[in-house]
DNA sequence: CAGTGGTCTAGACCACGCT
DNA sequence: GCGTGGTCTAGACCACTGT
């Protein structure tokens, strides 16, 4: 009841205030925010109206809380950027280099992230399932068939970086080597599969949207509060015949997506 | 203390529970979810503890409350898709019908909406700064150079739909009809406004990715909570020169971006 | 008017990190 | 062992929505 200010709610203003030090350059990115018992006695209010200050700042993604430590403010390492080109350099690999089973120490995810072919592994699990139907729609599938479910979780710099679930039709993979989880990583990635099997992907679609993460990605992921995901569903194509589609799920503090669109 | 289960905070359970009846469809998608003294009886928890329940699906982005009404699930209007396309239209529309002040009725903005010309409206304001850092580095501008900064807010369907701010360097600018508000909205959009320049735009760049909104971002552009959006930073180029910088706001739950990539 | 979510208080126990 | 954030309780007043 002291000052009304603004009538906004006390919880806001303690934010806003704290939002206002951390923006202002006040404190340090990764540098130590008030406890809460601090916020109790510097601003006269009870720990649940502290508490619900830093619950704000937690959901816009400004702040880590840690237990037994305190509160700090975010650090944005910076994050890696993820070009349409490289599907362009695989290409030109796969020109240069065949398909032969010859290691190609490239893939788009290792060029993009800077990442040595030796420092990232994968976790995989392969399925034959029936595709829910945005995936069959996409694949242009007739109805009741199969799809190759490719499931992969990527680490790279000892973190987390991706889930991507590939979905191939089950005609074109079966009893081929790309149905085989051993095989990977397959040097190359999936262009590079594809030409295995005689398909030469002349155009990649991706559409790109946002959202909060499920409880299960952000475990996965090991993803921060109030950190979204991006989501990025991709077809390859051969003309205007689509052979592969994926879903690929990517912490958005970890990757900027750049396009570049030629107007001839 | 009655059932640890698997010793997983009490709310974090609820939470689990209620997000499940959700995802398993028992609860359709803007029906009711049991107010919370229905939480406290059904769970036999605290007020506080019910609360927390929903302040964890509010964040995913599943749940709406509304004060004096209850609390719902959250709708999924359909998503408007934004396709890199969309340049390509706007260069063969000016070829068509030239630069002149003929009325073009179709812009990147309404095409990608289905909106038509009429149906919306912008508020903009324009000023002469010196441009941020990273700005000035994507134009490729010699130090101390001014820019003129463009800020709009697109309006459509009754709804806010996205800020953009346009950097344009103002020695190219400068006592041109592109630095008068009052020939806004341009018909054709930025590569129209580039032609009569005599500037050709071959390239356009799209850097993407994602964040929680400013609360200046949720407050105009109504975003409701745990719902990203989506930061577009756009560079249109002829050649290899950059002549015009933009950073586009989105909420991520109005939007796809579509993104066409040809491999030769 | 009764019921709803939003805000705020005071108090308690816990696991954790540090010294 | 002390301070930290995380969890949980009980209780209160408010503004708002519906009837």
């Amino acid at each position: 009841m002291p000052e009304p200010t603004t009538s906004q709610p006390l919880y806001l203003r303690v934010a806003a205030e704290l939002r206002q030090r951390v923006l202002a350059g006040l404190v340090k990115a990764g540098g130590p925010l008030p406890s809460e018992t601090e916020l109790m006695n510097e601003f006269n209010v009870s720990r649940t109206t502290a508490r619900n200050a830093y619950n704000v700042l937690r959901a816009e993604g400004l702040i880590d809380s840690q237990p037994g430590r305190g509160v700090f403010v975010r650090e944005h390492p910076p994050a890696r950027r993820l070009s349409s080109e490289r599907y362009r350099r695989e290409i030109e690999q796969i020109r240069r280099h065949g398909t032969s089973s010859t290691r190609i120490p490239e893939t788009s995810f290792t060029h993009d992230h800077g990442i040595a072919w030796e420092e990232y592994h994968l976790a995989k699990t392969f399925e034959v399932v029936t595709p829910p139907d945005h995936i069959a729609e996409a694949l242009k599938l007739p109805s009741h068939s199969m799809v190759l479910a490719r499931h992969f979780v990527f680490h790279a710099r000892s973190r987390p970086q991706q889930i991507s679930t590939s979905y191939l039709p089950l005609d074109l993979v079966q009893n081929t080597p790309i149905a085989n989880p051993d095989n990977e990583p397959w040097p190359g990635g999936n262009i590079a599969q594809l030409a295995t099997l005689g398909i030469t992907v002349t155009r990649v679609d991706e559409s790109v949207s946002s959202r909060m993460p499920t409880p299960g990605e952000s475990r996965t992921l090991r993803i921060p509060s109030g950190v979204p995901v991006l989501t990025i569903s991709r077809r390859m194509l051969a003309g205007d015949q689509p052979f592969e589609a994926a879903e690929i799920v990517i912490p958005s503090d970890r990757v900027i997506l750049d396009y570049t669109i030629a107007l001839d």
